[in-house]
DNA sequence: ACCTGAACACCGTTCAAGT
DNA sequence: ACCTGAACACCGTTCAAGT
């Protein structure tokens, strides 16, 4: 380990680039959340100061916008491809839909950072390759809007919801001891305040968050579909 | 008014109590967004140090979330009180969403705080009022939490996306005046990367938000009955 | 019990100075 | 053109000291 870090060229030598320093945000975003990316951190990754980070980035705002996108091109490349690929709208929808829900998964704070993108290019094409599905639907002309965004929503929804748990979950327990935990406390939850929450409580414990998501999906497209 | 002030009863004798530096917290983040609300800025309008309030509230965390809690609390009984005067399931979901909403808007740093709060305790509240509803729709009870976490998931990503918004445009231009420069941006965009997203540029222009917020309310309602 | 405010350990960002 | 790192103006939070 030792031998082979001595071995390597030496990595100070790359110059520094806008790419170089989105990758580096990325990774320190991904070990240790929005807390973590910090301009002295990522100079100290870099091997640099903080102020050459500057003459790149204006930002520390650009710089989590230009991380944002970068995940979300990543997953909406992959998701568009099996969406085009002579499959129905229902499935290029859900195909979309779960490219984005496992983007989330995978860096959690993108979840936070979608609902602020200021020049909102990532949300965009998601929003235009739901919209495509829509179209293909054969919906109306004038429900494309409602129905584009009703998805796209829905999908941010859910995004906020998983990052927020994957922030209060410990990292050392998993999804399914998380959902019991949650699932109990719904349980134990005032019986006259909350009926319906202790009505659900079970259901919450054995379902797969995945699916789960999915399900609203297909309902959604079931509320699509009925505009015809 | 100087005079007024100067005949007002002195301020500070009130005692600090966790009640008022919520309030404050409030009054700040209305006025200034999130970043407004500092230790020093709130100690300064309860004219006193950082340190007192710190006796009252553990933390910025805390702080925050008891904000949120208020405000929606507040949004919740109104909106409650509506929904449960003899309406359909129909109108009492939207009246429930719709009180959401307007609370979003009248407070926006509140659209990202639900994204994260911690304890939950207003999400909770919101998710078991549109649940009762969803019962009330004579869905099948394996079919509850599906349909009531989809229109919660709705209600959240439409209020991530205006505080976005809200945050994102200048404020001193009106609501149709940053719907118009968004949509004119969105007519001149690549004609074949972005062929849906051009297309539904117009519709974008003449549309209210909470118009169309609540067709949005309505599809998922019409996705929600089709489980029958 | 409750408040005060200086002090600590951080931030993002700037900028003179270097190469 | 690009990088360096000290310095500035902030943060949240703590804590000895006061009442």
């Amino acid at each position: 380990m030792a031998a082979s870090r001595a071995r390597r060229p030496e990595r100070r030598e790359e110059p520094l680039s806008r790419e170089r320093i989105v990758e580096a945000a990325i990774g320190l975003l991904d070990e240790s959340g929005e807390g973590g990316l910090t301009f002295r951190a990522l100079a100290r990754r870099l091997a640099t100061g903080p102020g050459a980070i500057y003459w790149h980035v204006t930002g520390k705002d650009e710089l989590l916008g230009a991380a944002t996108d970068a995940v979300v091109t990543g997953a909406m490349t992959a998701a568009t491809a099996t969406a085009t690929a002579g499959a129905t709208p229902r499935e290029a929808v859900r195909s979309l839909a779960v490219g984005v829900f496992d983007a989330i998964d995978a860096h959690p704070w993108i979840g936070t950072q979608l609902a602020r993108a200021p020049a909102q290019s990532p949300l965009l094409r998601i929003f235009e390759h739901l919209g495509r599905q829509v179209q293909a639907l054969g919906v109306p002309q004038a429900a494309h809007f409602t129905a584009a965004s009703a998805l796209l929503n829905y999908i941010l929804g859910v995004g906020g919801q998983n990052a927020a748990n994957a922030l209060e979950r410990r990292p050392d327990t998993t999804r399914a001891e998380f959902l019991d935990t949650v699932s109990t406390s719904w349980a134990n939850l005032d019986a006259d305040e909350y009926a319906f929450t202790r009505s659900v409580a079970d259901q919450l414990r054995d379902h797969d968050d995945r699916e789960e998501f999915l399900a609203g999906v297909d309902l959604i497209v079931a509320g699509i579909t009925a505009l015809r």
